[in-house]
DNA sequence: CACATAAGTGAACGCAGAGTAGCTTAGCCT
DNA sequence: AGGCTAAGCTACTCTGCGTTCACTTATGTG
């Protein structure tokens, strides 16, 4: 039945890898040239197959967007469930959960940040999207308000907190590039630092993360 | 020759007023759906003509798309003269520039921030505007230099200051409408003065713009 | 080896949307 | 009023790209 003890990959593994690859990098394409701009020519090109052969893995280039954006939505889930796990107050809880999901984001091995255009997805698929969106930014919020309960965060309009960091995070895909001096990580904790510090009831004299230096 | 004392509408600035108006509507239009999302019809239903009526006043998409960045980067540039005129350090500077900058775009009259997506512009153009954006980041970045040296900024990096203050003012057009509860002027205030106490070597321990009450 | 099935290719097809051409209407001047 | 020009409209053309189809090449099995 199963051969070599089962080392090789079987087939589903194989097809859902691919699959996982050309999200990867049609995020990336969808990313830099826009949702309506990005052929998936381009997205077959970076993976050395013909746009036809694409078809094999999704129905459509809708469908591989929205694919696109609920891996994005994944991602922010994972980070912020982390952050409320792991953080001793509203601040550090925003901080853990957004340095996380920046990392991966931006990472090797990450989906980067997608920029959700309006009519670029429809119906069913768009709603799912907006949903998610719009829970994971209700959660930011609550951290937010959580913390100016506990006192680790000034008073302010949490809203506009919630905005004003995602704006730093997600910004980020427009200009960093892996192949510049910075890491990921190094990235993910100078920004977030400095981000929430702006939040702070009780704001470091110093800014610690190694990129500040 | 000059009848009713010249209070009529000349040829020529009702020309420049519609060119005026086209460039708006497709700035919101572009922000919304994406330079390549966004038709032509688009834009020429807003305005309630037909799109083939547009030709009379842009050469081309591409052409209406370069006028929209000029437009913004123009803005930018003027924000920062007065930034640097009005602020009595680093900080200030800022401050009173980045302020000016979100009102301009997101208030009644204003255009709305684009985010330049790879190959939406080519050639001169591209060229073009890539130029003035990086003489509007390296301007910024210089002023949080001068904000270190004169001690109003803490000592951190510069260029990843620049690019969080202007992922979070970039981010505004993704979620500011004008019919909300807040001015552009109220968002201006309090997303400025959130971002920039990051920044500040001395945070106030409160904020004062009016969304945080 | 022969065969079955999966994976990928190149060449179409069709449609949305940029751009054009020629006609119609509106505004202004004498 | 008549005529001149600007402004706009309707109805086209044309191109790029998503999607499909018929075919070829690889992979694994009895």
């Amino acid at each position: 039945m199963s051969r070599w003890a089962n080392v090789l990959p079987d087939r589903e593994e194989v097809l859902e890898a691919k699959r996982k690859a050309i999200i990867r990098e049609a995020a990336k394409v969808f990313n830099r040239r826009g949702s309506h701009g990005a052929t998936l020519e381009d997205v077959s090109e970076r993976l050395g197959v013909t746009k036809a052969a694409l078809y094999r893995y999704v129905q459509s280039k809708q469908d591989l967007l929205f694919a696109c954006h609920e891996e994005a939505m994944e991602i922010a889930r994972e980070s912020i469930d982390k952050g409320e796990a792991e953080g001793r107050n509203g601040l550090e809880k925003i901080q853990i959960g957004m340095s996380g999901y920046l990392r991966e984001m931006i990472g090797a091995m990450g989906v980067p940040v997608l920029i959700l255009e309006e009519n670029a997805l429809t119906g069913r698929q768009a709603e799912r999207i907006i949903a998610l969106r719009d829970e994971f930014e209700a959660r930011m919020r609550r951290l937010v308000e959580e913390g100016i309960a506990d006192g680790s965060i000034v008073p302010l309009n949490p809203k506009l907190a919630m905005f004003m960091l995602l704006g730093a995070v997600h910004w980020v895909t427009k200009w960093y590039s892996p192949d510049g001096p910075w890491t990921a990580d190094d990235v993910a904790d100078a920004l977030i630092e400095m981000a929430t510090r702006g939040l702070a009831s009780r704001p470091g004299a110093k800014l610690r993360a190694r990129i500040h230096k």
